[in-house]
DNA sequence: ATAGGACGCTGAACCGGTTCTGCCTGAGCG
DNA sequence: CGCTCAGGCAGAACCGGTTCAGCGTCCTAT
C-alpha cells in the first residue's frame, strides 16, 4: 500500500510543499481557502506525518524514553510500572509523541541506553526512575543535557534537572501517628531495596518520628521481593520483643509478611498490624485485606510524563509534586492488645 | 553538546560521505586501510547514526512496536506483560531496534493504533499479543501489510501472519489428566476473559478431556480480576455439589480464589485442590503455596521478538510453538479426600 | 503617483543518512 | 603496447519533511 507525502498533496492541491507544510502546521503563509483545501486534500488522502522525516528535519525525535532498572524477577510481580506506564502514555497520546521503553539490567547500564538515545537522536527526553542514594544517571543526564524527569526520588534541587516526587516523607510520618495513636510502642519496617533514595528517605522519617514520639523502632533492608518481605518478617516477628506492628515498603512484601504471621500463629490485627506501602488489588485479596498508602499511581505518570512535555515545549525544568498519599485504613491494622 | 554526522568522519578521513557509508556498514566499495581509518575515525569521535536519517533513507523505522489492549486496572497486576517485554528487549537489543509501547483501551483502539503507526513509519512491525476469537486486529494487520507475530492465540493460519503459540490445549489435557489421576471427579474452572482466543482454547479442551475421562466439569467465565476469581470462585464452592478442584486461569483469580476457600472453611488441598495458569512469585507467597502451570515468559517474549526479526529481515511468516508450559506441583493440589 | 509593506506563494536548501552513476587509475591480458 | 575491466572513490540524487530567501501583487499612506 502507498503512502501519501506533502508531495502528494502539493500537486493535488497545485501548490507547492512549502505552501502545504504551512498549511498543514497551522502556521502563517497561505490563506485561509488554500489552507482549507490543502487541509481536506490531506484528509482525504489520509496524510500522516513520515516520523522520521519529521524528525530529521524538526531535530526532535517525537519520543520520549524509559529505561527501568530492576532484576526481571522483581519486575513482573511490581504492578507499579505498567499503571504507570498507562498513565504516561495518556500524556503522550495527546501530543503525538511515544514511548521508548528498555528494560536493562542495572544503573549502570541505564546510564549508558541514555547516552545512546541521546546519540542516536533516538528519544527528546527520558523519565528516569527510582532515584538511588548516589546515582551515576543523574551525571550522565546533566552531561548530555538531555531533557529529563526524575522520578521517585526527594524533592531536592538536581542540578537543574526536573523531578515528581511524591512526599514520602509526610506519608511516613502519618502512618506512624497512626500507629501510635493506635497504642502501638515497637514498629517495624521492612524496607526496599536501600539504595533508592525514596526507601531511604521514608527510613530517615521512621527514625526521626517514632524518635520524636517515644516508641521502639526497628528497620529491616529488603528487596522488595516476597522471599525478602518473609525472611525480615520472620526475623521481625521471632524476636522476644517483637514489634506490634509492621510497614513494609510494597505490597508484595506486606502480603509475604501476613503469610509470615499466620504461619507463626499470630493474629493479624490483633496481634500484629500490617501497613503496606502502595496499594494494589492484591492488598485486597488477601485476608485480612491489608491497611495501605495508596495512590494514583497513573496519575503519578501522568505528572511526570506531562512535566517533560513541558520541558520539551520550552519550560524551565522544576521540581513538581506528585500526587499526596492516603492512608487506607482495611483490616490489617486494630489497636494494640491491651494499649 | 554536539554529535558528529557522517560528513564530519569524512572530512576527519579526507574520503565522501558515500564512501564512509559503505565502510561504516561492511559493504563493498571501499579498500580495506580506508575502511579501518574510517572506523577507527568513527570510533573516536563516538559516531553513532542519526535514527531519523536512518530511519528516512533506508524506509525502515528501526523500531517494531507492542500495543497493550487490557483495562488499566488488570494491567498492573499483570505479571505478564513486564517479562514479555523483558524477554523481547533482550532480542532487540542484538539488532539494535528500538520497542515502542501503547497502552490502548481495546482493540478496537489497537488496531486504530497499528494504522497511525504503519501511517507514519512509526514501527516496522508489530506483536500482536492476547488475539480474541474474532479479532478485527488480524484484519487491520493483513489490510495494511503491516509485518506481525500474533502471540497467545492458537496454532491455526491468519493469512499469513506469523505466530507464536504456547501449546495451551496439550497443557490442559495433562492437567485434568493429573487431576483425575488424584482422584478428582468434578473439576471446576475459573476462566479468564472468554473472548481471548486462548482462553476459548482451553475452555474447549477442558471440555473435551473431561468427557473423555468421564469426570464432570463446570466452568465460569471470569476476566483475570481477584474480584472476579473470588466471585465465581464463591459460586462454585457454594454449590451442594461442589467440584473438589478448581482451575484457574490465571494467578490473581486463584489466589482469590484461595482465599475464599479458606473464608469457607475449606482446607486446601485437603478438601479443594487449586491449580493456577501461569506461574509466579504470587503463587509461592500465599500458604499454600499453590501448583501451577510454570511457563518461561521471557522466553516467550524473545521467541516473538526473534520471529519479527527474522520476518523484518525477510523471512517468510511462519508458526513458531512457543516454550511448553510446564506443571509445577505444590501443595495446592493433593489427592481427593476418599478418592 | 509612488514608495513601502504585507500577504501569498514558489523554489531551493537543509537535516543525515543510503545508493546510484560515473570517473580515474592500475592491473591483467592478448 | 594498447585495450579491457575491475576496484576505489567522488559527487549527486534521494528519502519526506521544515524553513528561509525572494518574488510578484495588491493595498495603503503620503
Amino acid at each position: 500500500m502507498k503512502r501519501p507525502t506533502m508531495s502528494d498533496i502539493a500537486r493535488a492541491a497545485g501548490v507547492s510543499k512549502g505552501a502545504v507544510s504551512y498549511a498543514l502546521n497551522g502556521r502563517p503563509g497561505v490563506s485561509e481557502p488554500t489552507r482549507e483545501r490543502v487541509l481536506r486534500i490531506a484528509e482525504e488522502l489520509g496524510w500522516v506525518p513520515h516520523t522520521a522525516a519529521r524528525a530529521l528535519s524538526a531535530a526532535k525525535a517525537g519520543a520520549i524514553g524509559l529505561a527501568i532498572a530492576r532484576p526481571a524477577r522483581i519486575l513482573g510481580l511490581e504492578p507499579f510500572f505498567m499503571q504507570f506506564i498507562s498513565g504516561i502514555e495518556v500524556v503522550l497520546a495527546e501530543r503525538a509523541l511515544a514511548l521508548v521503553l528498555q528494560v536493562v539490567p542495572d544503573v549502570a547500564a541505564e546510564g549508558e541506553v541514555y547516552r545512546h538515545w541521546w546519540a542516536a537522536h533516538r528519544v527528546d527526553g527520558v523519565i528516569m526512575v527510582d532515584e538511588r542514594v548516589s546515582d551515576p544517571r543523574v551525571a550522565v543526564l546533566a552531561a548530555l543535557g538531555l531533557p529529563a524527569v526524575i522520578v521517585g526520588g526527594h524533592t531536592g534541587d538536581r542540578g537543574g534537572i526536573a523531578s515528581v516526587s511524591a512526599d514520602d516523607s509526610a506519608a511516613m510520618r502519618s502512618v506512624v501517628e497512626y500507629l501510635v495513636a493506635l497504642g502501638h510502642r515497637h514498629i517495624g519496617r521492612v524496607a526496599g531495596l536501600a539504595e533508592l533514595r525514596h526507601v531511604a528517605d521514608r527510613t530517615a522519617m521512621f527514625d526521626r518520628v517514632t524518635a520524636e514520639l517515644r516508641v521502639r523502632a526497628t528497620v529491616a533492608d529488603g528487596d522488595f521481593t516476597g522471599e525478602a518481605g518473609a525472611r525480615l518478617a520472620r526475623g521481625l516477628l521471632s524476636r522476644p520483643d517483637r514489634p506490634t506492628a509492621i510497614v513494609f515498603d510494597n505490597d508484595v512484601m506486606a502480603v509475604a509478611g501476613l503469610a509470615v504471621a499466620q504461619e507463626l500463629g499470630l493474629a493479624v490485627p490483633a496481634e500484629l498490624s500490617i501497613v503496606s506501602w502502595d496499594d494494589s488489588p492484591l492488598c485486597r485479596l488477601v485476608h485480612p485485606p491489608l491497611t495501605a498508602l495508596a495512590r494514583d499511581i497513573p496519575a503519578f505518570g501522568a505528572t511526570a510524563a506531562r512535566s517533560l512535555a513541558e520541558i520539551l515545549d520550552g519550560a524551565a525544568p522544576a521540581g513538581v509534586p506528585a500526587e499526596p498519599l492516603s492512608l487506607t485504613v482495611r483490616g490489617s491494622t486494630a489497636r494494640v492488645a491491651g494499649g
